[in-house]
Formats: C-alpha cells, sequence, structure tokens
DNA sequence: CATGAATGAGTATTCATTCAT
DNA sequence: GATGAATGAATACTCATTCAT
C-alpha cells in the first residue's frame, strides 16, 4: 500500500484515495451499526460515492472487514512503548502505569475499531481468531517488558498479564469508552498498576 | 362452566408453553447467528409452530430478545451461592473458588444466552445497560461475600473485584468456552484465586 | 398437484391458483426473453402478486424452471396417439400423417414451452439432459407405432426416425412456428410422410 | 512523412488485431455462457485488454455478436464442397458422404460459434433471420448439387433437402457434439445418406 | 389460538457503459 | 489507442410484519 503510493500519478492517488475513503466509511458504519446491519449503500453514501464502486475495489462487503483490521495493526503502537529503552531503567511502577495508560490511549483513538471487532468476534470465527491473536500479541508484549524484572514463574506471569490485561480492555468497553474523564481512568489505571504489582511481586 | 374453565386453564397453559418455547428457540437462534441475522421463520421453525404465530405473543423480532433477558436473571445462581451460610466459616481461598467455580459453571450453562448477550451489547444501548446492570450486580454479591472479611477501602476491593471478574469473563468468552478440560479450567480458577487474594490482603 | 387440490379448503385452492399462475407466467415471461434476461420482477407483475411471493412457492427462478417442465409432460398427448387401437388397422400413410400432425400440433399448442426449452438446452446442461430424455421417448413412441408394420432392422428403423423427427421438430422452430398457414402445414406433414415411407419400406 | 504513415500503418495494423482478438474472445465466453451471462468484464479479461476498450471497437455488446456472425459466413466451406468439380463424376453416394461429411465437420470446427448461434436464434429475431438465411444457403448448395443427378421436381427435393439436412444439424446439436467417436458419427452419416438416397431417387 | 399466504421495502452484488486522463 | 475509475440502474433473493380465515 504504502509501496503503491509511490508510483503514483495523479490518477492512482486519486484511486488510492477513494480505496482508502472506503475503508474508513466502513469503519464508521461497521462499528455504528455492526456489520450485519450496515449496507453497503451507507457505506458508500459515507464515502460519498456511487453504490457500485465498492465492488471495483472489494470483492465482498466482508473483504471491506478484512481490509479495515488490515490496515489498524493495533498493537503497532504498544510495540513502541514496549520497545523504548527509557524504560528500562524505570521502576515498575511507572514502566505499568506508562503501558496501560498507552493501551487505554490506543483503545480510545481506535475506539469505533475496538468495539466492531469485538462485537463481530462473537458471531465471525475467523474474526474472533484475528482477535485472540491480537490479544496474544499484546500479553507478549507486557511479557517481555515485565520477564527481566520479575521473577515468578511464567505460568504465573502470564496468568496474571492475561487477567489485568483484558479486564482493561473490559473495563473500557463497558465504561471507560463513554466517558471522558482523564482524571477517573488516571486514578482508574493507576489504582489497577498497584494491584498488579502486588500480585507480581 | 367448570368444563369451560378447565379448557381455559388448558388453553393457558398450552399458550404459556408455546410462548415460553419461542423464547428459548429464539435464544438458541440469536447466539448461533447473531440478532439480526436470525429470521423470524427460523425461529418459528425452531419452536415449530407456524411463521405468523410469533406476533400472536410478541410485538416484534426485538420483543423477543427482552424476553430472553426477562428469562434468565443471570446472577441467580451466584446469589445463592453468596448468600449460603455455610461460606461464612470458610477460609477466603475456598470461598473465591467456590464463587469464580459458579460464575464460570453458570456462564457455561447459560453459553449462548451470555455469547449473544455481549455481541448484542455493542451495538444496543438498552442492551448493553442490561448487562452492565447484571455485571455491577455481580460485582455487589462478591463485594457482600467479601467485605466482612477484608478491610481494605470500598473503592479498592471494588476495582480488585471488577477487574478479576471481567477478566474472568473475558477469559470464558475468548478461550473457555471453546474448550472444555476441566482440569486447565480449575488450574486457571485456582491461580487466578492465589493472585486475587494476593490483591485484597 | 392433482392430489393436493381434493382436500382443500378455499385458502389452499387460492393458494394453489397463485402458484399455478406463477407457473404459467414463468413460462410466458421465459420464452419471450429466455430464461436468463427473464426477471423475476417481470414474472411477478405477470401473475399480479408482489416480488416475494415467487419464494414463497420457489427456493430459486431455476426452481421455476423446473415447476413448468414438470407441469408439461410433452409426450403425453402422443402416447395417446401412439396406443389408439383405431391406429392399428390403418395403412402406414394414415397413421404417419396421424402421428406427425398430432406431433406438430402439439408443439404448436406448447409453442411458447418449446421455444424456451430449446433455447436453455443449448446452455443448460440438465435442461438438455431432459430435453433429449423427452425427444427419445418420442421415438421410442413412434418406433412401438412402427416396428409392427415394418421389418426393417431396428437400427435402420430409429435412425430413420430420428431424422424425420427432429427434422419436424426443427422445422416446426424455425419456420413453422411463424406462420399459421394450416394448408401449407398439410402439405408438408403430408410430402415428409411420403418420403419417410421410402426410407422405411 | 514516410516515417509517420509507416506509424500510422503499424499502429492500424495492432488496431486491426486488437479488434480480431477481441471478436474472438466474444465468441469463446458468449458460446461458454450465452449472450446474456456473458459480461463485458469476461470477454476483455479473455482478449487482455482492459474493460473500457472495447467500446472504442463496438458500440455495445450486441454489436460484437454481430461481429462474430460476420467473420464467420459458415458456409464457405460447403461452397467450396459444392463447387468442386471432380463431385461431378462421381456417384450420388460418394457426393452426399461427402457433402454430409463436410457439414458435420464445420459443425464441429465452429463448435462455440454454432451453439451461441442456436442458442440466441431462439429469443433474438435478427439472430433467428440470419440463421435461416444461413440454413436457406446451405439448403441452396446441396439443392445446386443435386438438381442435375435428379430429375424430381422443385419442391420435393427441396422438403427432402431440409428434412435431412435439418436433422443432421439437430443430431449435431444434441448428441454429436459431445461425443468425439468418429467410427459412429461415419455410421450414422453414411446410413443417412442411404436413406437419403432412396427419398430422392 | 393458529395458520401461512401475501406484502413490499430492502440487500449484496453485477454490469454495460461513460469518460477524464 | 488505451486505461480503469466511476456510474447507477437492475437483479435475485430476504425478511419482518400483517391479516383474512
Amino acid at each position: 500500500m504504502e509501496l503503491q503510493m509511490t508510483k503514483n500519478t495523479l490518477r492512482q492517488q486519486k484511486a488510492f484515495e477513494t480505496k482508502n475513503k472506503l475503508i474508513d466509511s466502513a469503519l464508521k458504519i461497521f462499528s455504528e451499526k455492526g456489520f450485519d446491519s450496515s449496507t453497503t449503500k451507507d457505506i458508500a453514501r459515507e464515502a460519498e460515492v456511487t453504490d457500485g464502486l465498492i465492488y471495483h475495489y472489494f470483492n465482498s462487503k466482508e473483504e471491506l472487514l478484512w481490509a479495515i483490521l488490515e490496515k489498524h495493526p493495533l498493537n503497532h503502537d504498544l510495540k513502541n512503548t514496549a520497545n523504548t529503552n527509557f524504560l528500562l531503567d524505570q521502576s515498575l511502577d511507572v514502566v505499568l502505569n506508562e503501558f496501560f495508560t498507552n493501551l487505554i490511549d490506543m483503545l480510545h483513538e481506535k475506539k469505533e475499531l475496538i468495539v466492531m471487532f469485538f462485537g463481530e468476534a462473537q458471531r465471525n470465527q475467523k474474526v474472533r481468531d484475528r482477535l485472540v491473536l491480537t490479544i496474544e500479541e499484546g500479553l507478549q508484549l507486557l511479557h517481555h517488558l515485565l520477564k527481566q524484572k520479575i521473577t515468578k514463574d511464567d505460568d504465573y506471569l502470564f496468568l496474571a498479564i492475561r487477567n489485568v490485561q483484558t479486564g482493561l480492555v473490559m473495563y473500557f468497553l463497558l465504561y471507560d469508552r463513554f466517558q471522558t474523564d482523564p482524571v477517573e481512568r488516571k486514578r482508574y489505571i493507576n489504582m489497577t498498576v498497584q494491584q498488579f504489582i502486588k500480585v507480581i511481586t
């Protein structure tokens, strides 16, 4: 994709933008109504193109779903956090606050995507597999970050990570995404970190 | 007269059963395909009645959804656990193992319902409100059980409970519901309990 | 079908008629435009019902095609001709004139069906199989009628029958169906009979 | 100037080839799927050009159909047979075998075209007219060949020719085009010739 | 209570055709 | 000449809902 953009004539560039707009529009509509209740007409209207054009770029409505997931590698930002050298010298408390804050920030930033992702995962096996994979990646990132500081055995540590991480995601889905008070969120994260430290030390 | 009444009663009973069968069938179909992709025809066929009859008992497809939630007060079983006197004298470890095992068992028993519940909650505000309510009830139950044994302040305790509980639910949704190994599940619950005790003591 | 009609309540009777009307309408539309170019909307309009009703009675547009063929067992009339005792004592000339006249009459009566049948047979394997079967049946009928009067060996007789019969059908498809002059047709049939007799005697 | 012309000529040549490839591709696709079910996209892909180019050379999909028929004067090969001097001295038997063999060979060679031709003729008046014309030409050819050897009156001879010829075509459409046994075909043709000779002598 | 025929708006997808580049 | 993005009407099929019986 990135690659294709380089050799652009004006025309190709415009096509690229149109395709992109379709993906973004699909994400918006899907997350508002769910995949099944979204219509290709809605998506086309949102993208300000005619109905048929969707099928010039994608073979089906479902393919739009995959294009969305392709476009948003959710753990990308977390990866950066996890790899930052500056964290190496910090206390557990600082590291975890940073990591969880980034996680919640990312979830907020991609709110639409996340909501759709979880909703569809309940009924579409392939989407669920992808979701589980994404979550596992997130677990690995945190595990990688902690294993040098923590001496608990892997099983124990992993379960702790899984619980705290999925707990956070659920917190986001059910509560946090509908509020915008950053103070409350900070408090929540901070306290969660304190409790998590108790578990793993 | 007497006869008439008997007839009516019988008729009422039959009607009650039919309505019930419709609710059960709807639950089955909804959880298999999701609300939107389920058709009233599917439901009628599953309930072995004709298409139109649904609308004798319910005003719409959505009303069936509410009837399902009405019929299944999810925390009913947990309530029993939480109120059992026998738990009062037990150690934290025993109490929590019992409670979480009950929780997971209940989730399994009502797997279909749960999956649909979470799936629809992502896109239907009213369903989500109901889900949040149900979860809050669950939190209260555990809080009620623990507050006598634990001296942490409420905020701290509640957050811990919320995290562990939603973590468990997520664990169920993503992994546990697709496996049936009771040993693995027991191990998971037990370790989670140990970690949770660390947090709250 | 016939059977179902007997135990009719008024409602069932009406439904039966509607279904029948749909079949007849489909035949009309299919033969006018060909199967592919016919739309279910056209058919519904012709039958004076709404679009969706077609799918209450049939699972697909193609199923309508088969319902049509089911309803019209083409060789039915020829069978009667072939089995009539009165023919037994007649001269070859009379018998063949009678048979071919019946054949052409039947083709005319079911003109719409025939045209569609041949058109679709060119591209739909299953339809073609059905057509070949129907033609073979027709050949058998004539063969049955002749084998008592003709002493030629079977191979020879069959080939003669096949050629004359398919020749007649093609004559109908390309010319006769667009004209209505009974004299011309009679002349054609008569001369064909004379020539055919030359072949088989 | 000179150069320009060469360029133009080359360009014209290339254009000619592209147009030709489009016609051939259209024939291939049409005969596989029928006219209606064939898409211009299919045809463009088969011809390895882009979608829009078709409309540089043709005004519509239907125009492609006519271009195909224009390109394939079906009776061309038969004409050669019919005019060959060598046939003049041959026996009826040899002449007819030669002619019918050529006919069937030609049908086989242009199988795709023939199938499409007959399929479309059922629903497209203009195509049917063309088909009738082509068949009439074929009849004339054989009539021309026979009239010197046969003394029957024209009406009688023509009808015999028409029947045998359309019979042969039908034989091809329904049976012969799906088999490849040359012995069986030879047998068929030979016996048909024998029977035809009986009719016309 | 129960039936199932009937409605009609809606759905994903297709496709001939146009046209700016 | 050639490209392929864009159009938009059309299509088979679906489905919640209504209602006469």
